[in-house]
RNA sequence: GGACGCGUGGCCUAGCCAGGAUAGGGCGAGAGGUUCCUAACCUCUAGAUCGCGGGUUCAAAUCCCGUCGCGUCCGCCA
C-alpha cells in the first residue's frame, strides 16, 4: 500500500512541478521520525530553493497549499513542518491494508512477465560444503525468492565445474588411491567419502619430491586433455564421481531449504562443440593474440590479458563461463550470478570479453560477498580446514533442542509441546537462526567464524521473529472473524497504527529489496514489524477487547502479521513455525 | 606496487548507491514489568568526535580528494 501511496503522491509532485514550470527528478521522498503522524515525507523543498528563489520553509508552504487542491486517494492530510512537506495516510490506506494483507501471497508484486536466471553456489563439486562459502546460497536462494515474489519467472542455476584441473586431480586421486590410505569416513555419504580421496591427492602432491610431482602433474594434465577431448571413459568416471558429490551437497544444502531448479554442466560446452566455437571467435577478435603456444586477449581495462586458451590447447575456465554466459543470455531476460569477492577479476574479464563479442551486458548482475574465514584464516576443500555446514546445523538444531526445554519450564504459561513438536520447532529454529545471521549482514562486509555468533540466539535473529508467527498463530486457534464485517478504523490507538503501517510498507521493501538485490532488507523489515508487533500485544489484549468488533478487528491484525511476517521471512528461507 | 571492498558506543549491526527533521537496532551493563492471548516478550537508564584529515554544499555517516587499518584480487587455478 505504501507502494500505491507513493506512487500517489510522485504524480501529485509531477503536476505542481509542471504548475510551477519546474524539472525535478528526485522528489526527494523519505520516511519521517517515528513521533510523527506522517508516514511519508519529501524535501523537495530544499531541491527548489535555487530555483524558486525562496526560502524551503516559504517553498514547502507553497507547495503544500498547491497540493491540498488535490484529490488522494491514500492521503488524509498533507502539511508542512519548517521546510518539510509530510503526509498522513487516510483511512482507506489502512483499510486496503488490512484487506491485503489477508491474502496468504501478501507482499507478491504484479507479474513482469521476465524471466531472471539467478546463478548460486556452484561450488566445486570436490567436497561437502563448508561455512566459509555458505554465504553464497544463502544470499543466493534469497535473492530468487525476493525476485520471484517481486514478479519475475525465476530460474536459480547452479554451475558445475566438471571441468578444469581441480575434477581432473579428483579423478586422478580416486583412481590412485584405496579405502586403507585415507582419512576416516565421517559422515556416511558421498560427498564425504569422496572428499578423502581429494584430500589424500593434494596432500600426496604437497609431499611429493619434484620428481614425483611432475610425474603425476602429467598424469593429471592427461585426464585434463581427455576431458576436453570428449573421452567416453574418462567422462563417465566424471560424471560418476561428481554426482556422488554432488548428491551430498544437495542433501546438505536441502537442510537450509535451498533447491536448484537446474545443475549445468561445464562439460556440457565441451561436449556440445561451444567452447572451441567460442575460442575461434575470441581469436578473431581486435586484441586477441598468440604468446608461447598460449592465446590471450587484451582487456580495454588495459588490465592483464585474458588467457583464453592453453598452450596444449585446452580451455580455461572463464572459456567455458563465455559458453555459459552467452547461453543463459538467450535462454534469460536478466542474468544474476552470487560470486565471491575472490571472483572480482575473473568477472570482470568475462563482462568487458562479453562485451567486447557484441553481447548485452548490461542485462548481466553480479552480486559479490566476502568469505567466512576462521579467525587463522581460510577455509579449505582441498586442505581440509574449515567448519562444514552439516556440523554447524547440527550443533545449531542441538543448541536449539536444548532452548525449547529450558523455556518450556521457565514458562508461565505452559504450552504441551510433543516429542514431534520439540524436534520440529529444534530445527525451525536451528535452521532459521544459521540462515538470518547470515543474510542479516551486507555481504560486503567479512564475517570471522565463531561458533559463539554463529549459535546465538539473539534478540533481533530468527527465532525473535519466528516468535512472532507463533504468537500470532496461538491467538488465531479457533478464532473466526470475516474481513468483509471489519471495520478498521477501531484500530486506532498508536501502537495498532504503527503495526498496520508496517505491514503496509512489505510491497515496497520487496521492490526495492529486488531492485537492488540486497535479501537484508528484508531482515531488516522483519525485525521492524516483529518489534511493533510485539509493542502491540503487550498493549492491546486481542480476545479481550472491549466487544466483539474490536476483537474482530485485532484478530483481522493478527491475521494480517501473520500473512506479513511469514512471507517476510520466506523470502529468506526461514520457516515459520506455528508454535514454539 | 596497483585495483576493489570494508571501517558506525566495550562487542555486533542498520542507514551510505538516489546528501536533509535528535545516527536506528541488538548483545553486554544497570533498573523495572507476568492474577493478562506462549516472558524466545515489553519499558526505562548509561554509553558514538559515524577510522583520521581536508574539500563540495544552505546541509555530509552518506558525495569528492588524501591518509591509516583490515580483507580480497592482480595464475597457461577455479
Amino acid at each position: 500500500m505504501l507502494l500505491a501511496m507513493r506512487s500517489e503522491v510522485e504524480n501529485a509532485f509531477e503536476q505542481v512541478c509542471s504548475q510551477l514550470d519546474l524539472q525535478m527528478d528526485d522528489f526527494g521522498l523519505e520516511e519521517p521520525p517515528e513521533e510523527i503522524e506522517a508516514i511519508l515525507a519529501s524535501n523537495i523543498a530544499y531541491r527548489m530553493q535555487k530555483e524558486m528563489e525562496k526560502s524551503p520553509v516559504e517553498i514547502a508552504d507553497l507547495i503544500v497549499e498547491l497540493l491540498n487542491s488535490k484529490v488522494f486517494k491514500y492521503i488524509s492530510r498533507v502539511y508542512s513542518e519548517g521546510p518539510y512537506i509530510n503526509f498522513v495516510p487516510s483511512e482507506r490506506y489502512f483499510s486496503e491494508t488490512l484487506e491485503k494483507a489477508q491474502e496468504d501471497d501478501y507482499g507478491q508484486l504484479e507479474r513482469k512477465g521476465e524471466t531472471v536466471i539467478v546463478e548460486h553456489t556452484s561450488a566445486n563439486p570436490t567436497g561437502p560444503v563448508h561455512v566459509g562459502r555458505a554465504r553464497n546460497p544463502i544470499i543466493g536462494d534469497s535473492i530468487s525468492r525476493i525476485l520471484a515474489f517481486a514478479g519475475y519467472h525465476v530460474e536459480k542455476q547452479y554451475y558445475v565445474n566438471d571441468s578444469g584441473k581441480q575434477v581432473a586431480t579428483l579423478i586422478w586421486a580416486f583412481e590412485k588411491f584405496d579405502e586403507g590410505e585415507l582419512t576416516e569416513l565421517k559422515k556416511n555419504r558421498g560427498d564425504y567419502d569422496i572428499v578423502r580421496y581429494y584430500q589424500r591427492g593434494n596432500s600426496y602432491l604437497e609431499a611429493s619430491s619434484v620428481e614425483e610431482r611432475k610425474k603425476s602433474e602429467v598424469e593429471i594434465a592427461h585426464i585434463l586433455e581427455q576431458i576436453e577431448s570428449g573421452d567416453v571413459e574418462v567422462y563417465k568416471k566424471l560424471v560418476s564421481i561428481t554426482d556422488t558429490i554432488l548428491g551430498g551437497m544437495k542433501d546438505c544444502l536441502n537442510r537450509i531449504s535451498v533447491e536448484f531448479d537446474e545443475f549445468v554442466r561445464e562439460t556440457m560446452f565441451i561436449r556440445d562443440g561451444s567452447v572451441d566455437e567460442m575460442v575461434e571467435r575470441l581469436k578473431e577478435l581486435d586484441g586477441a593474440f598468440e604468446e608461447d603456444g598460449a592465446w590471450k586477449l587484451r582487456m580495454r581495462n588495459e588490465e592483464k590479458p585474458l588467457v583464453f586458451l592453453r598452450s596444449d590447447g585446452t580451455s580455461l575456465y572463464t572459456t567455458r563461463d563465455l559458453c555459459y554466459h552467452e547461453w543463459k543470455l538467450n535462454k534469460a531476460d536478466h542474468i544474476v550470478t552470487i560470486l565471491g569477492e575472490d571472483h572480482k577479476f575473473q568477472a570482470g574479464q568475462l563482462i568487458n570479453t562479453l562485451s567486447m563479442l557484441g553481447m548485452e551486458t548490461n542485462r548481466i548482475r553480479q552480486v559479490f560477498y566476502s568469505w567466512v574465514n576462521l579467525p587463522e584464516g581460510g577455509m579449505s576443500t582441498r586442505k581440509g580446514t574449515g567448519i562444514n555446514l552439516d556440523d554447524l546445523l547440527d550443533e545449531s538444531i542441538n543448541r536449539a533442542a536444548h532452548e525449547v526445554t529450558r523455556r518450556e519450564k521457565s514458562r508461565i504459561r505452559k504450552v504441551e509441546l510433543t516429542e514431534y513438536d520439540v524436534n520440529r520447532i529444534a530445527r525451525q529454529v536451528g535452521v532459521g537462526a544459521i540462515r538470518c545471521g547470515i543474510v542479516a549482514t551486507q555481504p560486503g562486509k567479512g564475517i570471522t567464524f565463531s561458533w559463539e555468533d554463529a549459535l546465538s540466539f539473539e534478540r533481533q535473529g530468527g527465532p525473535y521473529m519466528q516468535y512472532v508467527h507463533a504468537r500470532c498463530c496461538g491467538i488465531l486457534t479457533n478464532q473466526k472473524f470475516d474481513i468483509k464485517d471489519i471495520d478498521s478504523s477501531l484500530l486506532n490507538s498508536k501502537e495498532e497504527l504503527d503495526l498496520l503501517h508496517e505491514i503496509s510498507r512489505l510491497p515496497f521493501v520487496i521492490s526495492s529489496a529486488a531492485d537492488a538485490l540486497e535479501p537484508h532488507r528484508i531482515i531488516t523489515y522483519s525485525q521492524r514489524l516483529s518489534e511493533k508487533f510485539n509493542v502491540f500485544y503487550r498493549e492491546c489484549p486481542v480476545l479481550k477487547g472491549a466487544n466483539p468488533e474490536v476483537i474482530s478487528a485485532r484478530l483481522a491484525l493478527v491475521a494480517a502479521t501473520k500473512n506479513a511476517i511469514s512471507n517476510s521471512l520466506y523470502l529468506v528461507g526461514i520457516e515459520s513455525p506455528d508454535s514454539m
